[in-house]
DNA sequence: ACATTATTTCTATATTTATGAAAATATAGA
DNA sequence: TCTATATTTTCATAAATATAGAAATAATGT
């Protein structure tokens, strides 16, 4: 992960349609969800959705597969991954614990014990 | 944590020298560092510098204390922790561990066994 | 071939943002 | 108070980005 990736990829997401779709396609699963599925229920017009959903894609944090008329959009979870590493890599000075662990699906209360 | 607010600080990092400067203050840790031992290390000029640190600083990513003729700037540990945890919500539809744990200063190669 | 549905591209307009020089402000010590 | 150092604000210019209607493209079933 380099600088300019990192920056593509969160310029990608900070954005408030953008960081609804991704949102949604991480929760979906590996499966992914077709655009106009994503558009119904974000109520994003489709033209709109479509440069999104381009945008997000060209970051390299969706992949899409065509399936007959649909194109199934999917999270790459892998380059979220990454992405969140560079953010807290070597963080604190060494000290440790000051970054909660970021654990997926797991709410912080949870992580107290 | 609400959807403007992630926006607002993704925002606030998704920008090539904002990004150097936070990841260089996450790895500072909790002392912080002054305004201009960031832009010597990374070469900013001090206006622009400052018109950084205040767009991070907005966004809650930073906070700062003065100390003499210094000002410090210090990573908001838990607005970045906040930021991650909700990207990562409720992903992968339940699946386990399709998102790797994130944790602070531990390579990944590391997090294998 | 045709009608239907899904998605993308084209287009124009409006808005937001980055940059760094110069000036202003703030603090400390002599 | 005067001087040196640290940081911020002001300002103008340049560049990038978001939006959605309309038209174009693609795939399906009849």
């Amino acid at each position: 992960m380099d600088n300019k990736l990192a920056v593509t990829q969160l310029a990608s997401i900070a954005q408030e349609a953008r960081l609804d779709i991704f949102r949604l396609l991480v929760q979906a699963g590996a499966g992914g969800l077709p655009a106009g599925a994503v558009g119904e229920r974000l109520k994003i017009p489709a033209s709109t959705l479509s440069f999104h959903l381009k945008e997000l894609s060209r970051a390299g944090l969706l992949s899409s597969r065509q399936q007959g008329r649909y194109v199934y959009y999917i999270a790459n979870y892998d380059a979220m991954n990454g992405l969140l590493a560079y953010l807290t890599e070597n963080c604190c000075a060494g000290q440790a614990s000051c970054c909660l662990d970021v654990a997926c699906g797991v709410e912080e209360k949870e992580l107290q014990s």
